[in-house]
DNA sequence: TTTGGAAAAGCTAACCGTTAGCGCTACGTT
DNA sequence: AACGTAGCGCTAACGGTTAGCTTTTCCAAA
């Protein structure tokens, strides 16, 4: 278990790139679906098999940057200022995640996803892992031993958000209208945890 | 356009169902990705070609009763009791249907589920596009013109719930826990919709 | 330095889900 | 009685993905 920082990671790491750009390059000009693996393959000058070493699935060329925005949301839950609130902090984290998807270098390439049902999917589903590492992360932030119920539900209505906001007309006002919800869930969930005097009583019907 | 009510709409069905019971069967003996379309074409006795014509892909044999749960969304919005609250009839609905997937005669066929990714990603697609068709619902009963962005995050939300609690370890009781957090959500979005004196000073931080 | 191991990349050939193209038969309608 | 068409079948193929095996390249221990 060597760390691998030698010439071979350099360019494994170099070959994944080309491969990376020669895909969007060719999906950019010609659309997702028109264009074959074998294609792909070809244009960076490597074999198919060497494509699925470095990428599990033709959709995954598009999501290279995939694991930055789960690290992203979890490192804002593990790495925020020391008095920071939660949600608060999973806020600014969703809005600087849909600000940069709404800027002006990102159009193209969610234009590519949202024109492709296999995009779209594989997208979602990419979001769901993301928020199942969101849930163990603030199930670590709480103390928990492992992530409850509540945990995994936060973690899904963060990603929610992150999804809502992108599909809407206004992404920050979007962020600005479901957030609140988000934060008065939280207050239910862990009364007490939240800004004081904020929302004590809970419409608690069960036990 | 005259209603297919004849012998030939009676045989298409026939078709469908022996097909669905088929797949079905040789799904629950083998394994889900162990069987493959031809084998279960083969096995209902018709041709693959004839089996996409009832089917749009491999995992639609599973998830054959795929519409009910959306109607039954979408019907607990526009069929409830005249003054129920819209949340409360959600909440009805939702526990019904996890009570009915914990049912004793649902088992085997969840564990296909769970087992295969490939089903499992299904699942979660057929799920975003009920919270779609449940997000359109939400705005015809609150008289919108269209499924706004608190329509559609209460949408999501509902459907969480669904899934979440399936994958609790007690399923009502996380139906009971997480509710109680929409039902917050639900009252920032609707200060005033809610039962009188619940939530009112919402953390309204936007305009 | 040599040598051995292993990671990275390649080739071929296939598997599997899915679709296109075309023909046939049985049903429903006029 | 005859026509239109929905349902079904067959063949062949396409495109993503994988298995099996060989070759090359790097790295490190001897």
């Amino acid at each position: 278990m060597t760390v691998p920082t030698g010439r071979r990671a350099r360019k494994k790491a170099a070959t994944r790139q080309k491969i990376a750009d020669a895909a969007l390059r060719l999906f950019l000009e010609r659309g997702y679906e028109e264009v074959g693996i074998r294609e792909v393959a070809a244009e960076a000058d490597v074999a198919v098999t060497t494509l699925f070493a470095h990428f599990p699935a033709k959709e995954a060329l598009v999501f290279e940057r995939d694991q930055d925005f789960e690290r992203g949301l979890v490192g804002a839950v593990t790495e925020r200022a020391p008095h920071e609130p939660l949600v608060a902090a999973l806020r600014r984290e969703v809005l600087a995640r849909v600000r940069h998807c709404a800027a002006e270098g990102a159009a193209p390439v969610r234009r590519l996803i949202e024109e492709s049902p296999a995009l779209r999917r594989h997208e979602e589903s990419m979001l769901l892992r993301h928020a199942d590492a969101l849930a163990a992360a603030l199930a670590a932030d709480l103390g928990l031993p492992r992530a409850t119920t509540v945990c995994r539900t936060l973690a899904r209505f963060v990603v929610d958000a992150h999804t809502l906001a992108r599909e809407a007309d206004d992404p920050e006002a979007a962020v600005d209208e479901i957030f609140p919800m988000i934060e008065a869930a939280w207050a239910v969930a862990f009364p007490g945890a939240g800004p004081p005097g904020a929302a004590d009583q809970s419409a608690a019907q069960l036990s």
